[in-house]
DNA sequence: TTGTACGCGTTATCAT
DNA sequence: ATGATAACGCGTACAA
């Protein structure tokens, strides 16, 4: 695809310089010669070339997301709708995957920065010194999302950790559960949870939890397993806080093969309120964080941000909510 | 980030072109000049800018891929070993989502096209007579994933929906089940397995197929539900095939509930192989289609087309497997 | 082995 | 309201 703005402009009898308005700012001009252009455009099958575009003006208008995988659902709905929000507004989006560390985070980094995009969304992943150097001196607008930090590189927009770990564990201490326990996952955001949920509930006066964790990706079969070993360690366990609704599911199921009644004998909460939820047998107790609006506000905050607004609150707790249902 | 060759080449005391070199190719060069430029490069903060040198050689290095949507688990592992393969290889990802047409899909691919990506890869969503001959006019690799057709734009990965349905309709016929029946996603591909498994029954001397469809994003208790009807309407029914696991899922409990055995009483079959079906109880017998394996494959087939080789074959079956568990 | 000149397609700026 | 000119940062082509 050859066409360019000269072709059009040969075709239309203007200029070079009249058919970039005419495309970009058609208001500024009359609408005759707007449509004089267009019609050009069209025949020509011209389409813009955005790399000498960006080139010319420092304005790709592509934004580029760092996620640990694509692969598992957590962020999809943000991402998804932070894909869409953006697009709307005439941005794309690029990502990059974080966990597969081949190349180290860093490398990763240079070369999105290497396209010059218009702004970088992180998923709680670089935070090596490096990276954070590198992002301050590419004076682009940076939004953290999903992990509220205490130190962010510029801007954030997500749910604390540790107060999901304190609410669950005042939810189960209203329900007069006395013997705690967490199924987790082995990553950071979990153990961030857990932590929380720990010392909450010592604090309240229960007796100290007990956790498992296994393996990302946490799938059912672990969280079976998991209360398996739980229980056998512990038979006193009456509260499981699970690190993702597959891994309740897993704890639901393994409940009633050994003859425990949720949520009678067992409270069973979990993570991430995913689509089946409610749809279990007990309905599921879920902690629920409203990833599309996260997206939503992403695409929001960065677009008025490249658009050269001051970003008044750096930070955003976009919170979270526990849907009550049968299992706990 | 305003670091060009330029200034590097003046901080390493050589010319601009000899940085170029340097970076690109260092073999090109004595070690020594290579070190001095890549020891200016790092000192200054130097990150090349592929806007510039895009509209230069004409090789962007970045392949634009148009998905339904990103949330939902189908393309998922696809797309995430697609973009894991072509970041190895130096090329980077941008998604677009067709689903949500607010933009048509025409706009969308020329919104792609304006990037000058280096390729294009579809999942099956732009079939339309302007957004082919878009494609066509670009010039550019395309690469459709995911469904099989006959009449691709360019080359084909992905596996046939037919044969799905035929194989699970002889799967169902050999264990001897008399009344099949399908619950599926009100979409497209779900559509064309319906077609294929309900002309193979019959054809098998089996008494039509029973349909119920349910709007995508098919939800475990649209399963539920949709087994209910099925059995009120008639309760001869000994098999399911379901168009997704969490679809099966939910007629697994549903059918639980009404004191029906799996498999004894009713076979299900789900599709998809999503990581809960071998935890289910009973285990699910599901159709399993390599996402990783079809994304890492496109990947490579990509950068070969980019890289300038003729790709032989056009079209790439990578079929599916049926794994059998206890449900069926 | 290294450097010079130019052009990729667009838009900012200034001029008319 | 429109046009002429130059420049964005890099890599190709050729020269030294």
């Amino acid at each position: 695809l050859s066409v360019t703005v000269v072709d059009v402009a040969r075709a239309a009898g203007v200029s070079a310089m009249t058919v970039s308005r005419a495309l970009n700012k058609p208001d500024s001009l009359p609408p005759a010669t707007v449509a004089k252009v267009r019609d050009a455009a069209a025949s020509l099958g011209y389409v813009r070339n955005r790399l000498a575009a960006g080139l010319r003006s420092s304005k790709s208008h592509l934004v580029a997301a760092v996620v640990p995988t694509l692969a598992g659902p957590v962020f999809m709905d943000a991402i998804g709708a932070l894909t869409q929000g953006l697009a709307d507004r005439g941005y794309h989006l690029m990502v990059g995957q974080s966990g597969y560390s081949n190349k180290d985070g860093d490398a990763l980094l240079s070369d999105i920065i290497s396209r010059r995009p218009d702004a970088i969304v992180l998923t709680g992943a670089v935070r090596s010194p490096i990276g954070r150097q590198l992002l301050k001196a590419s004076g682009l607008p940076v939004l953290e999302i999903w992990d509220l930090y205490s130190d962010p590189v510029d801007m954030l927009i997500g749910f604390s950790h540790e107060a999901v770990g304190v609410a669950v564990a005042d939810y189960f201490a209203k329900d007069q559960r006395k013997q705690l326990c967490l199924i987790g996952a082995d990553d950071q955001r979990s153990k961030r949870r857990w932590e929380a949920f720990k010392r909450r509930a010592v604090k309240l006066g229960l007796s100290p939890p007990k956790a498992a964790f296994v393996p990302a990706p946490a799938m059912l079969g672990d969280g079976r397993k998991a209360l398996r070993t739980l229980l056998d360690e512990n038979g006193d366990i009456d509260a499981v806080f699970c690190s993702s609704d597959m891994l309740a599911n897993g704890v639901l199921i393994e409940a009633r093969a050994r003859k425990k009644k949720v949520p009678r004998d067992l409270a069973v909460i979990g993570f991430g309120d995913l689509n089946f939820a409610k749809d279990l047998d007990p309905s599921l107790t879920s902690v629920r964080v409203d990833g599309p609006r996260l997206g939503a506000l992403a695409a929001e905050t960065l677009v008025r941000s490249m658009q050269g607004e001051t970003i008044e609150t750096k930070v955003v707790d976009v919170g979270f909510e526990i849907v009550k249902r049968q299992s706990a």
